[in-house]
DNA sequence: TGGTTTTTGGTACTTTAGTATGAGTACTTA
DNA sequence: TAAGTACTCATACTAAAGTACCAAAAACCA
C-alpha cells in the first residue's frame, strides 16, 4: 500500500517537472504561476496526509510512551499499562512476570486493578474494551 | 488498494483540472492569483487526508462476515468461527454457550479444536493469531 | 447407503485466572 | 514529616479455562 502511495507521489513530481519543462519552452523568464500552484498544491497534500496521520496514530497507538491523557483519565499507570500490553499480546501471567522480571502475583495484582479501571471480568473483555477506547494496537 | 489508485488517478485529473484552470487565468490575467492558490491548497489538504483516510480504514478493516477462504485453509469450521467471534468480544465459555444454545463443554470443545487450529495456548493468544490471520474484526 | 466430517455433550482432571486481603518499599507532594 | 500513590509480593481461596478421552446424533457427500 505504501509502495502505491510513494509510486502515485513519485509520478505526480514527474508530472509537476515535465509541466515545468513545458514552460520553459513556451515562456521563459516569467514568473511560474503553474508550478507555484502544483508546489503549494504537492504540500499541502503532504500536509494533509501528515496531519492525518498524526491524528490517527495518536489515536489509535499510544504506544509505550506517548499518549498518557486517555491513560490518565481511566487512571492506569504506567505499569499497568505494560502490563495490558502483555495481556493483549497473549501472554499468561506467569509469562509476563518473566519478561518484566516481576512475580506472578504482582501481575495478577495489576490485572485486577486494570479490570476495576476498564471494567471488565476477564482478560478477553479487557482486551475489547483497551481497543474500544483505543488506548492499545487494534 | 483499487481504491488508492482511483483516489491518486482522482488527484491527477485535478491536478490537470488546475493547470488548466491557471493557465485561463493567467492568459485573462483576471482571476485573483492568491484566492486561486488558496483554493487549490486546501483542495489539495482535504483530498491528502481523504487519501490516508481511505488507505488507513482499508488496512484495519479487512472483513467481516465473508472471507472462507482462509477459514477452509486453516480447518475451521463455522460453528467453530462462530464460537471464535464470541471469544474475541470477551465472553466466558458459560456466557458463550448461552447465546448459542450449547452447553459450556461443547464450548469448550471448539475452543479447544480452536486452539489446535490457530495454534495457540491461550484464548487471548488465539485472539491475537486470528487478527494476525485477518479472519477476524481488529 | 456407507463413510466422513461436523456438531454436540459428557466426565475427570490439571492449570490458569481472578479475588480478597494484608503489607512492605519507594517516591512524590502538601 | 506525614499523606498519598505507585509498585511490589505473599497467602488463601474460588472460579474459570483448558486438556484428554470418549461417544453419539446430525449433516454432508460420493
Amino acid at each position: 500500500m505504501k509502495k502505491t502511495i510513494f509510486a502515485f507521489s513519485s509520478l505526480i513530481i514527474a508530472l509537476l517537472f515535465l509541466f515545468k519543462l513545458s514552460k520553459y519552452s513556451y515562456l521563459s523568464g516569467n514568473l511560474n504561476i503553474e508550478l507555484l500552484i502544483s508546489i503549494v498544491a504537492l504540500v499541502f497534500f503532504c500536509i494533509g496526509i501528515y496531519i492525518n496521520k498524526k491524528t490517527a496514530t495518536s489515536l489509535t497507538i499510544p504506544l509505550k510512551t506517548g499518549n498518557t491523557g486517555k491513560l490518565d483519565e481511566l487512571g492506569i499507570s504506567k505499569r499497568e499499562y505494560e502490563v495490558l500490553q502483555h495481556v493483549v499480546q497473549g501472554f499468561s501471567n506467569k509469562e509476563i512476570g518473566e519478561k518484566l522480571h516481576l512475580s506472578e502475583s504482582t501481575i495478577k495484582t495489576h490485572v485486577s486493578n486494570l479490570f476495576v479501571k476498564l471494567d471488565a471480568k476477564r482478560r478477553t473483555q479487557a482486551i475489547q474494551k483497551a481497543k474500544e477506547l483505543k488506548i492499545i494496537v487494534g
